[in-house]
DNA sequence: TAAACAAAATGTGTCGACACATTTAAAAAT
DNA sequence: ATTTTTAAATGTGTCGACACATTTTGTTTA
Protein backbone atom coordinates (compact mmCIF):
# COMPACT_ATOMS: atom_id res chain seq x y z
CA UNK A 1 0.00 0.00 0.00
CA UNK A 2 2.71 2.72 0.66
CA UNK A 3 5.00 2.93 -2.30
CA UNK A 4 3.99 1.32 -5.16
CA UNK A 5 5.26 2.54 -8.24
CA UNK A 6 1.53 3.03 -9.71
CA UNK A 7 2.49 1.88 -13.37
CA UNK A 8 3.96 -1.45 -13.14
CA UNK A 9 2.63 -4.68 -11.54
CA UNK A 10 5.62 -5.88 -10.11
CA UNK A 11 8.02 -6.67 -12.94
CA UNK A 12 9.97 -3.04 -13.49
CA UNK A 13 11.02 -1.19 -11.12
CA UNK A 14 10.21 2.72 -11.71
CA UNK A 15 12.11 3.07 -14.62
CA UNK A 16 10.40 5.88 -16.43
CA UNK A 17 11.32 9.66 -15.62
CA UNK A 18 7.60 10.39 -15.89
CA UNK A 19 7.17 7.52 -13.31
CA UNK A 20 9.45 8.99 -10.64
CA UNK A 21 8.09 12.56 -11.26
CA UNK A 22 4.73 11.46 -10.43
CA UNK A 23 5.58 9.78 -7.51
CA UNK A 24 7.11 12.78 -6.15
CA UNK A 25 4.58 15.08 -7.37
CA UNK A 26 1.90 13.25 -5.57
CA UNK A 27 3.63 12.94 -2.67
CA UNK A 28 4.09 15.98 -2.29
CA UNK A 29 0.43 17.29 -3.12
CA UNK A 30 -0.57 15.09 -0.67
CA UNK A 31 1.47 15.95 2.23
CA UNK A 32 0.78 19.35 0.80
CA UNK A 33 4.55 20.97 0.15
CA UNK A 34 2.71 22.18 -3.14
CA UNK A 35 -0.50 23.44 -1.46
CA UNK A 36 -3.84 23.34 -2.21
CA UNK A 37 -5.32 25.40 -4.68
CA UNK A 38 -2.00 26.22 -5.90
CA UNK A 39 -1.15 27.07 -10.05
CA UNK A 40 1.41 24.38 -11.41
CA UNK A 41 3.91 26.37 -13.66
CA UNK A 42 4.94 23.67 -16.09
CA UNK A 43 8.37 25.37 -16.79
CA UNK A 44 9.36 26.20 -13.26
CA UNK A 45 8.14 22.55 -11.80
CA UNK A 46 10.36 21.18 -15.08
CA UNK A 47 13.30 23.06 -13.99
CA UNK A 48 13.19 22.35 -10.15
CA UNK A 49 12.86 18.80 -10.85
CA UNK A 50 15.69 19.31 -14.19
CA UNK A 51 13.20 17.24 -16.44
CA UNK A 52 11.58 18.92 -19.66
CA UNK A 53 8.30 20.26 -19.82
CA UNK A 54 7.39 17.06 -21.72
CA UNK A 55 7.73 14.71 -19.09
CA UNK A 56 6.15 16.47 -16.17
CA UNK A 57 3.00 17.20 -18.81
CA UNK A 58 2.44 13.25 -18.96
CA UNK A 59 2.56 13.15 -14.93
CA UNK A 60 0.76 15.84 -14.58
CA UNK A 61 -2.08 14.04 -16.68
CA UNK A 62 -1.84 11.28 -14.59
CA UNK A 63 -2.30 13.24 -11.38
CA UNK A 64 -4.76 15.10 -13.29
CA UNK A 65 -6.35 11.65 -13.55
CA UNK A 66 -6.44 10.57 -9.94
CA UNK A 67 -8.30 13.95 -9.34
CA UNK A 68 -5.41 15.71 -7.63
CA UNK A 69 -4.82 18.12 -9.78
CA UNK A 70 -7.58 20.00 -12.02
CA UNK A 71 -6.17 21.45 -15.35
CA UNK A 72 -8.29 23.77 -18.07
CA UNK A 73 -7.52 24.27 -21.39
CA UNK A 74 -4.64 27.20 -21.83
CA UNK A 75 -5.09 28.05 -17.82
CA UNK A 76 -2.69 25.52 -16.69
CA UNK A 77 -3.46 23.29 -13.61
CA UNK A 78 -3.91 24.09 -10.26
CA UNK A 79 -3.91 21.28 -6.90
CA UNK A 80 -6.95 20.14 -6.04
CA UNK A 81 -9.16 22.26 -3.04
CA UNK A 82 -10.31 20.13 -0.84
CA UNK A 83 -13.77 20.68 0.77
CA UNK A 84 -15.55 19.03 3.22
CA UNK A 85 -18.53 18.16 0.64
CA UNK A 86 -16.24 16.18 -1.60
CA UNK A 87 -14.63 14.14 1.70
CA UNK A 88 -18.26 13.43 2.72
CA UNK A 89 -19.00 12.04 -1.06
CA UNK A 90 -15.68 10.08 -0.71
CA UNK A 91 -17.02 8.29 2.49
CA UNK A 92 -20.05 7.44 0.68
CA UNK A 93 -18.32 6.26 -2.35
CA UNK A 94 -15.65 4.00 0.02
CA UNK A 95 -18.76 2.77 1.94
CA UNK A 96 -20.10 1.38 -1.23
CA UNK A 97 -16.78 -0.02 -2.41
CA UNK A 98 -15.39 -1.56 0.72
CA UNK A 99 -18.88 -3.06 2.13
CA UNK A 100 -18.51 -4.71 -1.51
CA UNK A 101 -15.15 -5.67 -0.58
CA UNK A 102 -15.88 -6.78 2.58
CA UNK A 103 -18.93 -9.36 1.05
CA UNK A 104 -16.59 -10.61 -1.25
CA UNK A 105 -13.66 -10.88 0.92
CA UNK A 106 -15.74 -13.24 2.90
CA UNK A 107 -16.62 -14.99 0.08
CA UNK A 108 -12.65 -15.13 -1.26
CA UNK A 109 -9.95 -14.91 1.02
CA UNK A 110 -8.28 -18.30 1.54
CA UNK A 111 -7.81 -19.60 5.19
CA UNK A 112 -4.76 -18.11 5.57
CA UNK A 113 -5.30 -14.67 4.55
CA UNK A 114 -7.62 -14.41 7.51
CA UNK A 115 -5.54 -15.55 9.84
CA UNK A 116 -2.78 -13.30 8.97
CA UNK A 117 -5.70 -10.74 9.15
CA UNK A 118 -6.54 -11.83 12.27
CA UNK A 119 -2.54 -11.74 13.60
CA UNK A 120 -2.47 -8.36 12.41
CA UNK A 121 -5.71 -7.99 14.50
CA UNK A 122 -4.51 -9.14 17.12
CA UNK A 123 -0.73 -6.54 17.31
CA UNK A 124 -3.41 -3.27 16.94
CA UNK A 125 -4.74 -4.85 20.04
CA UNK A 126 -2.00 -5.24 22.11
CA UNK A 127 -0.85 -1.67 20.57
CA UNK A 128 -3.89 -0.19 22.03
CA UNK A 129 -3.50 -2.06 25.43
CA UNK A 130 0.11 -1.21 25.91
CA UNK A 131 0.70 2.57 25.03
CA UNK A 132 -3.15 3.57 24.07
CA UNK A 133 -1.04 3.89 20.94
CA UNK A 134 -3.37 6.24 19.36
CA UNK A 135 -1.20 7.53 16.69
CA UNK A 136 0.30 4.22 15.12
CA UNK A 137 -3.18 2.69 15.08
CA UNK A 138 -5.17 5.28 13.14
CA UNK A 139 -2.71 6.55 10.71
CA UNK A 140 -1.26 3.03 9.55
CA UNK A 141 -3.11 0.55 11.21
CA UNK A 142 -6.63 1.31 9.90
CA UNK A 143 -5.49 1.56 6.29
CA UNK A 144 -3.24 -1.71 6.49
CA UNK A 145 -6.42 -3.30 8.06
CA UNK A 146 -8.93 -2.13 5.13
CA UNK A 147 -5.83 -2.60 2.74
CA UNK A 148 -6.25 -6.44 3.14
CA UNK A 149 -9.89 -6.66 3.01
CA UNK A 150 -9.95 -4.81 -0.17
CA UNK A 151 -7.01 -7.23 -1.32
CA UNK A 152 -8.97 -10.45 -0.03
CA UNK A 153 -11.96 -9.46 -2.22
CA UNK A 154 -9.83 -10.85 -5.29
CA UNK A 155 -11.74 -8.14 -7.53
CA UNK A 156 -9.37 -6.75 -9.23
CA UNK A 157 -11.65 -3.64 -10.71
CA UNK A 158 -12.24 -2.47 -7.06
CA UNK A 159 -8.62 -3.69 -5.84
CA UNK A 160 -7.19 -0.71 -8.16
CA UNK A 161 -9.64 1.49 -7.74
CA UNK A 162 -9.39 1.34 -4.16
CA UNK A 163 -5.88 1.26 -3.25
CA UNK A 164 -4.84 3.39 -6.71
CA UNK A 165 -7.03 6.31 -7.31
CA UNK A 166 -8.93 6.59 -4.06
CA UNK A 167 -6.44 5.90 -1.95
CA UNK A 168 -4.20 9.08 -2.69
CA UNK A 169 -6.74 11.27 -2.23
CA UNK A 170 -8.14 10.19 0.91
CA UNK A 171 -4.19 9.83 2.43
CA UNK A 172 -4.10 13.69 1.31
CA UNK A 173 -7.32 14.77 3.47
CA UNK A 174 -5.53 13.20 6.81
CA UNK A 175 -2.70 15.07 6.17
CA UNK A 176 -4.60 18.22 5.31
CA UNK A 177 -7.22 18.11 7.67
CA UNK A 178 -5.36 16.43 10.52
CA UNK A 179 -8.22 13.72 11.12
CA UNK A 180 -7.69 13.27 14.40
CA UNK A 181 -9.80 10.50 16.27
CA UNK A 182 -10.35 9.38 19.74
CA UNK A 183 -12.33 6.13 17.67
CA UNK A 184 -9.60 4.07 17.49
CA UNK A 185 -10.33 2.03 20.80
CA UNK A 186 -13.83 1.32 18.79
CA UNK A 187 -12.70 0.88 15.08
CA UNK A 188 -10.66 -1.63 16.98
CA UNK A 189 -13.51 -3.30 18.11
CA UNK A 190 -15.28 -3.14 14.72
CA UNK A 191 -12.86 -4.19 12.82
CA UNK A 192 -12.97 -7.12 15.47
CA UNK A 193 -16.86 -8.00 14.84
CA UNK A 194 -15.47 -7.85 10.87
CA UNK A 195 -13.41 -10.38 10.87
CA UNK A 196 -15.12 -12.38 13.01
CA UNK A 197 -18.24 -11.62 9.99
CA UNK A 198 -15.25 -12.93 7.66
CA UNK A 199 -13.97 -16.03 9.65
CA UNK A 200 -17.50 -17.18 9.67
CA UNK A 201 -17.92 -16.79 5.88
CA UNK A 202 -20.75 -14.73 6.44
CA UNK A 203 -20.27 -12.18 3.52
CA UNK A 204 -23.90 -10.10 3.92
CA UNK A 205 -23.03 -9.41 7.61
CA UNK A 206 -19.50 -8.25 6.62
CA UNK A 207 -20.60 -6.15 4.00
CA UNK A 208 -23.24 -4.78 6.58
CA UNK A 209 -20.33 -4.39 8.93
CA UNK A 210 -18.05 -2.64 6.81
CA UNK A 211 -20.63 -0.21 5.71
CA UNK A 212 -21.55 0.50 9.45
CA UNK A 213 -17.85 1.16 10.59
CA UNK A 214 -17.08 3.55 7.63
CA UNK A 215 -20.37 5.53 8.32
CA UNK A 216 -18.91 5.61 11.98
CA UNK A 217 -16.16 7.09 10.48
CA UNK A 218 -17.71 9.50 8.30
CA UNK A 219 -19.87 10.55 11.70
CA UNK A 220 -16.81 11.35 13.29
CA UNK A 221 -15.51 13.14 10.70
CA UNK A 222 -18.75 15.24 10.94
CA UNK A 223 -18.79 15.67 14.31
CA UNK A 224 -15.02 17.13 13.95
CA UNK A 225 -15.99 19.61 11.70
CA UNK A 226 -18.91 20.80 13.13
CA UNK A 227 -17.59 21.74 16.49
CA UNK A 228 -14.96 23.11 14.11
CA UNK A 229 -16.84 26.10 13.19
CA UNK B 1 -24.55 10.67 -21.79
CA UNK B 2 -23.60 10.05 -25.24
CA UNK B 3 -20.76 12.40 -26.84
CA UNK B 4 -19.38 14.10 -23.14
CA UNK B 5 -15.73 16.49 -24.45
CA UNK B 6 -14.76 14.56 -21.12
CA UNK B 7 -12.53 17.19 -19.86
CA UNK B 8 -14.84 20.34 -19.85
CA UNK B 9 -17.51 20.85 -17.31
CA UNK B 10 -18.95 22.73 -20.35
CA UNK B 11 -17.76 25.96 -20.53
CA UNK B 12 -14.93 25.27 -23.45
CA UNK B 13 -16.00 22.73 -26.21
CA UNK B 14 -13.29 20.51 -27.04
CA UNK B 15 -10.71 22.86 -27.90
CA UNK B 16 -7.20 20.59 -28.13
CA UNK B 17 -5.92 18.67 -29.94
CA UNK B 18 -5.60 15.91 -27.16
CA UNK B 19 -8.82 16.28 -26.22
CA UNK B 20 -10.52 15.73 -30.06
CA UNK B 21 -7.51 12.72 -30.51
CA UNK B 22 -8.69 11.13 -27.38
CA UNK B 23 -12.53 11.46 -27.88
CA UNK B 24 -11.34 9.75 -31.47
CA UNK B 25 -9.24 7.01 -30.13
CA UNK B 26 -11.89 6.07 -27.37
CA UNK B 27 -14.55 5.81 -30.24
CA UNK B 28 -12.63 3.74 -32.26
CA UNK B 29 -11.67 1.41 -29.63
CA UNK B 30 -14.84 1.15 -27.94
CA UNK B 31 -16.72 0.16 -31.37
CA UNK B 32 -13.53 -1.76 -31.86
CA UNK B 33 -12.14 -0.05 -34.70
CA UNK B 34 -9.30 -0.92 -33.32
CA UNK B 35 -9.70 -4.42 -31.95
CA UNK B 36 -8.67 -5.75 -28.99
CA UNK B 37 -5.34 -6.43 -27.51
CA UNK B 38 -3.88 -4.96 -30.70
CA UNK B 39 -0.62 -2.91 -30.28
CA UNK B 40 -0.44 0.79 -30.85
CA UNK B 41 2.16 2.13 -32.62
CA UNK B 42 2.96 5.50 -31.78
CA UNK B 43 4.48 6.73 -35.07
CA UNK B 44 1.73 5.02 -37.27
CA UNK B 45 -1.05 6.31 -35.48
CA UNK B 46 0.65 9.78 -34.89
CA UNK B 47 0.83 9.68 -39.19
CA UNK B 48 -2.44 8.65 -39.51
CA UNK B 49 -4.27 11.21 -37.35
CA UNK B 50 -1.85 13.62 -38.58
CA UNK B 51 -0.88 14.80 -35.39
CA UNK B 52 2.81 15.03 -33.44
CA UNK B 53 3.65 11.96 -31.32
CA UNK B 54 3.90 14.00 -28.38
CA UNK B 55 0.02 14.92 -28.43
CA UNK B 56 -0.89 11.24 -29.33
CA UNK B 57 1.41 10.29 -25.86
CA UNK B 58 -1.15 12.65 -23.85
CA UNK B 59 -4.41 10.91 -25.66
CA UNK B 60 -3.10 7.76 -24.96
CA UNK B 61 -1.92 8.44 -21.32
CA UNK B 62 -5.87 9.37 -20.48
CA UNK B 63 -6.93 6.33 -22.34
CA UNK B 64 -4.78 4.28 -20.35
CA UNK B 65 -6.02 5.86 -16.67
CA UNK B 66 -9.95 4.86 -18.61
CA UNK B 67 -8.02 1.25 -18.11
CA UNK B 68 -9.31 1.07 -22.63
CA UNK B 69 -5.72 0.37 -23.00
CA UNK B 70 -2.45 -1.26 -21.02
CA UNK B 71 1.06 0.76 -21.51
CA UNK B 72 4.08 -0.99 -20.34
CA UNK B 73 7.79 0.60 -20.27
CA UNK B 74 9.81 1.07 -23.78
CA UNK B 75 7.72 -2.34 -25.04
CA UNK B 76 4.33 0.56 -25.53
CA UNK B 77 0.72 0.17 -25.35
CA UNK B 78 -1.85 -2.11 -26.40
CA UNK B 79 -5.86 -2.05 -26.53
CA UNK B 80 -7.18 -4.10 -22.94
CA UNK B 81 -8.35 -7.86 -24.15
CA UNK B 82 -11.55 -8.23 -22.65
CA UNK B 83 -12.41 -10.55 -20.50
CA UNK B 84 -15.54 -12.68 -19.32
CA UNK B 85 -13.78 -12.45 -15.95
CA UNK B 86 -13.41 -8.80 -15.58
CA UNK B 87 -16.98 -8.23 -16.80
CA UNK B 88 -18.29 -9.67 -13.75
CA UNK B 89 -15.91 -7.79 -11.18
CA UNK B 90 -17.03 -4.52 -13.54
CA UNK B 91 -21.27 -6.25 -12.54
CA UNK B 92 -20.06 -6.26 -9.04
CA UNK B 93 -18.61 -2.89 -9.36
CA UNK B 94 -21.61 -1.36 -10.36
CA UNK B 95 -23.92 -3.07 -7.96
CA UNK B 96 -22.05 -1.20 -5.09
CA UNK B 97 -21.81 1.60 -6.91
CA UNK B 98 -25.69 2.23 -8.59
CA UNK B 99 -26.57 0.44 -5.56
CA UNK B 100 -25.61 3.71 -3.30
CA UNK B 101 -26.51 5.78 -6.49
CA UNK B 102 -30.24 4.49 -6.02
CA UNK B 103 -30.14 5.27 -2.29
CA UNK B 104 -28.66 8.95 -2.40
CA UNK B 105 -31.29 9.50 -5.67
CA UNK B 106 -33.98 8.57 -3.72
CA UNK B 107 -33.39 11.25 -1.37
CA UNK B 108 -31.74 13.70 -3.57
CA UNK B 109 -33.74 13.95 -6.58
CA UNK B 110 -35.88 16.78 -7.01
CA UNK B 111 -39.50 16.61 -7.64
CA UNK B 112 -39.26 17.98 -11.23
CA UNK B 113 -36.09 15.11 -12.02
CA UNK B 114 -38.58 12.60 -10.76
CA UNK B 115 -41.27 13.73 -12.36
CA UNK B 116 -38.77 13.13 -15.82
CA UNK B 117 -37.55 9.90 -14.86
CA UNK B 118 -41.56 8.78 -15.01
CA UNK B 119 -41.94 10.64 -18.23
CA UNK B 120 -39.25 8.66 -19.99
CA UNK B 121 -39.83 5.20 -18.25
CA UNK B 122 -43.80 5.81 -19.99
CA UNK B 123 -41.99 6.53 -22.92
CA UNK B 124 -39.83 2.99 -22.59
CA UNK B 125 -43.23 1.70 -21.73
CA UNK B 126 -44.90 2.42 -24.95
CA UNK B 127 -41.70 1.55 -27.29
CA UNK B 128 -41.98 -1.83 -25.98
CA UNK B 129 -45.65 -2.36 -26.41
CA UNK B 130 -45.45 -1.16 -29.78
CA UNK B 131 -43.40 -2.55 -31.43
CA UNK B 132 -41.32 -5.05 -28.96
CA UNK B 133 -38.84 -2.25 -29.33
CA UNK B 134 -35.99 -4.81 -27.81
CA UNK B 135 -33.12 -2.90 -29.91
CA UNK B 136 -33.37 0.58 -28.71
CA UNK B 137 -34.53 -0.09 -25.30
CA UNK B 138 -31.83 -2.28 -24.17
CA UNK B 139 -28.85 -0.15 -25.92
CA UNK B 140 -30.26 3.38 -25.23
CA UNK B 141 -33.06 3.46 -22.94
CA UNK B 142 -31.48 1.30 -20.52
CA UNK B 143 -28.91 3.37 -19.99
CA UNK B 144 -30.53 6.70 -20.09
CA UNK B 145 -32.18 5.54 -17.57
CA UNK B 146 -29.13 4.54 -15.05
CA UNK B 147 -27.56 7.61 -16.35
CA UNK B 148 -30.58 9.93 -14.68
CA UNK B 149 -30.78 8.42 -11.49
CA UNK B 150 -26.69 8.62 -11.08
CA UNK B 151 -26.74 12.13 -11.91
CA UNK B 152 -29.95 12.11 -9.35
CA UNK B 153 -27.35 10.87 -6.48
CA UNK B 154 -25.79 14.76 -6.56
CA UNK B 155 -22.49 12.97 -5.76
CA UNK B 156 -20.13 14.32 -7.56
CA UNK B 157 -17.87 11.73 -6.96
CA UNK B 158 -19.80 8.69 -8.10
CA UNK B 159 -21.44 10.57 -11.54
CA UNK B 160 -17.40 10.80 -12.45
CA UNK B 161 -16.31 7.31 -11.43
CA UNK B 162 -19.97 5.95 -12.94
CA UNK B 163 -20.09 8.53 -16.34
CA UNK B 164 -16.67 8.83 -17.31
CA UNK B 165 -14.60 5.91 -15.94
CA UNK B 166 -16.45 3.02 -15.92
CA UNK B 167 -19.09 3.89 -18.73
CA UNK B 168 -16.97 3.97 -21.83
CA UNK B 169 -15.69 0.46 -20.87
CA UNK B 170 -19.23 -0.65 -19.97
CA UNK B 171 -19.56 0.14 -23.64
CA UNK B 172 -16.95 -1.59 -25.03
CA UNK B 173 -18.09 -4.58 -23.65
CA UNK B 174 -21.77 -3.87 -24.98
CA UNK B 175 -20.59 -3.91 -28.74
CA UNK B 176 -18.00 -6.30 -28.69
CA UNK B 177 -19.54 -8.99 -26.88
CA UNK B 178 -23.05 -8.48 -28.62
CA UNK B 179 -24.82 -8.43 -25.48
CA UNK B 180 -28.09 -9.19 -26.44
CA UNK B 181 -30.70 -10.02 -23.79
CA UNK B 182 -34.48 -10.97 -23.74
CA UNK B 183 -34.45 -9.01 -20.58
CA UNK B 184 -35.53 -5.75 -21.90
CA UNK B 185 -39.61 -6.54 -20.21
CA UNK B 186 -38.43 -7.25 -16.98
CA UNK B 187 -36.10 -4.73 -17.11
CA UNK B 188 -38.86 -2.23 -17.88
CA UNK B 189 -40.20 -3.79 -14.70
CA UNK B 190 -37.41 -3.84 -12.61
CA UNK B 191 -37.04 0.11 -13.37
CA UNK B 192 -40.55 0.49 -12.38
CA UNK B 193 -40.27 -0.88 -9.07
CA UNK B 194 -37.05 1.38 -8.52
CA UNK B 195 -38.84 4.53 -9.18
CA UNK B 196 -41.58 3.85 -7.10
CA UNK B 197 -38.99 3.93 -4.02
CA UNK B 198 -37.90 6.87 -5.45
CA UNK B 199 -40.83 8.39 -5.39
CA UNK B 200 -41.82 7.76 -1.87
CA UNK B 201 -38.30 8.54 -0.89
CA UNK B 202 -37.53 5.00 0.25
CA UNK B 203 -33.44 4.96 -0.02
CA UNK B 204 -33.17 1.80 1.38
CA UNK B 205 -35.60 -0.21 -0.76
CA UNK B 206 -34.23 2.07 -3.77
CA UNK B 207 -30.58 0.75 -3.34
CA UNK B 208 -32.11 -2.66 -2.83
CA UNK B 209 -34.16 -2.57 -6.28
CA UNK B 210 -30.87 -1.14 -8.01
CA UNK B 211 -28.65 -3.88 -6.69
CA UNK B 212 -31.66 -6.67 -7.45
CA UNK B 213 -31.96 -5.40 -10.81
CA UNK B 214 -27.93 -5.36 -11.26
CA UNK B 215 -27.45 -8.67 -10.68
CA UNK B 216 -30.42 -9.83 -12.50
CA UNK B 217 -28.36 -8.36 -15.56
CA UNK B 218 -25.38 -9.89 -14.61
CA UNK B 219 -26.99 -13.50 -14.13
CA UNK B 220 -28.56 -12.75 -17.74
CA UNK B 221 -25.18 -12.14 -19.19
CA UNK B 222 -23.62 -15.07 -17.06
CA UNK B 223 -26.48 -17.71 -19.02
CA UNK B 224 -25.42 -16.34 -22.19
CA UNK B 225 -22.00 -16.74 -21.96
CA UNK B 226 -22.67 -20.43 -20.60
CA UNK B 227 -24.46 -21.22 -23.44
CA UNK B 228 -21.88 -19.76 -26.13
CA UNK B 229 -19.51 -22.40 -24.73
C1' DT C 1 18.96 -27.46 -40.45
C1' DA C 2 19.00 -25.25 -36.31
C1' DA C 3 21.05 -22.30 -32.91
C1' DA C 4 23.72 -18.32 -31.76
C1' DC C 5 25.20 -14.14 -32.84
C1' DA C 6 25.51 -9.49 -35.16
C1' DA C 7 23.58 -5.67 -37.48
C1' DA C 8 19.91 -3.05 -39.26
C1' DA C 9 15.31 -1.25 -38.47
C1' DT C 10 11.77 0.16 -35.82
C1' DG C 11 9.78 2.13 -31.53
C1' DT C 12 9.72 4.48 -27.11
C1' DG C 13 11.53 8.05 -23.76
C1' DT C 14 13.11 12.54 -23.47
C1' DC C 15 14.33 16.98 -24.94
C1' DG C 16 14.37 21.83 -26.90
C1' DA C 17 11.99 25.11 -29.95
C1' DC C 18 8.20 27.67 -31.96
C1' DA C 19 3.21 29.41 -32.39
C1' DC C 20 -0.56 31.03 -30.21
C1' DA C 21 -3.26 32.28 -25.87
C1' DT C 22 -3.36 34.48 -21.55
C1' DT C 23 -1.84 37.35 -18.10
C1' DT C 24 0.72 41.22 -16.54
C1' DA C 25 2.71 45.74 -17.13
C1' DA C 26 2.82 50.09 -19.21
C1' DA C 27 0.89 53.88 -21.76
C1' DA C 28 -2.91 56.63 -23.34
C1' DA C 29 -7.30 58.60 -22.88
C1' DT C 30 -11.18 60.14 -20.37
C1' DA D 1 -7.20 59.32 -10.56
C1' DT D 2 -9.66 55.79 -12.99
C1' DT D 3 -10.54 53.36 -16.93
C1' DT D 4 -9.35 51.79 -21.58
C1' DT D 5 -5.86 50.47 -24.91
C1' DT D 6 -1.63 48.71 -26.12
C1' DA D 7 2.52 46.25 -25.60
C1' DA D 8 5.62 43.18 -23.24
C1' DA D 9 6.16 38.91 -20.75
C1' DT D 10 4.96 34.65 -19.38
C1' DG D 11 2.68 30.12 -20.12
C1' DT D 12 0.44 26.43 -22.68
C1' DG D 13 -0.22 23.52 -26.94
C1' DT D 14 2.15 21.34 -30.47
C1' DC D 15 5.91 19.85 -33.11
C1' DG D 16 10.33 17.64 -34.82
C1' DA D 17 14.76 15.58 -33.43
C1' DC D 18 17.92 12.66 -30.91
C1' DA D 19 19.36 8.79 -27.57
C1' DC D 20 18.58 4.48 -26.02
C1' DA D 21 15.80 -0.01 -25.87
C1' DT D 22 13.58 -3.57 -28.31
C1' DT D 23 12.48 -6.21 -32.16
C1' DT D 24 13.49 -7.95 -36.60
C1' DT D 25 16.48 -9.42 -40.14
C1' DG D 26 20.48 -11.46 -41.89
C1' DT D 27 24.72 -13.90 -41.18
C1' DT D 28 27.77 -17.02 -39.16
C1' DT D 29 28.69 -21.19 -36.73
C1' DA D 30 27.87 -25.74 -34.80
Amino acid sequence: MQNQSTTNGADTINITLTDRLFDALQRAIVEGEIPQGSKISEPELARQHGVSRGSLREAIARLEARKLVERKPNLGARVVTLSYEQLIEIFQLREALEGMAARLAAQNMTEMEIEELQTLLQQHGEQIAEQRGQAYFQKQGDLDFHYRIVQGSKNNQLIALLCNDLYHLLRMYRYQFGMRSKRSQQAYEEHHYLINAITARDAEMAELLMRQHIRSSRRNVEAVFLEQL
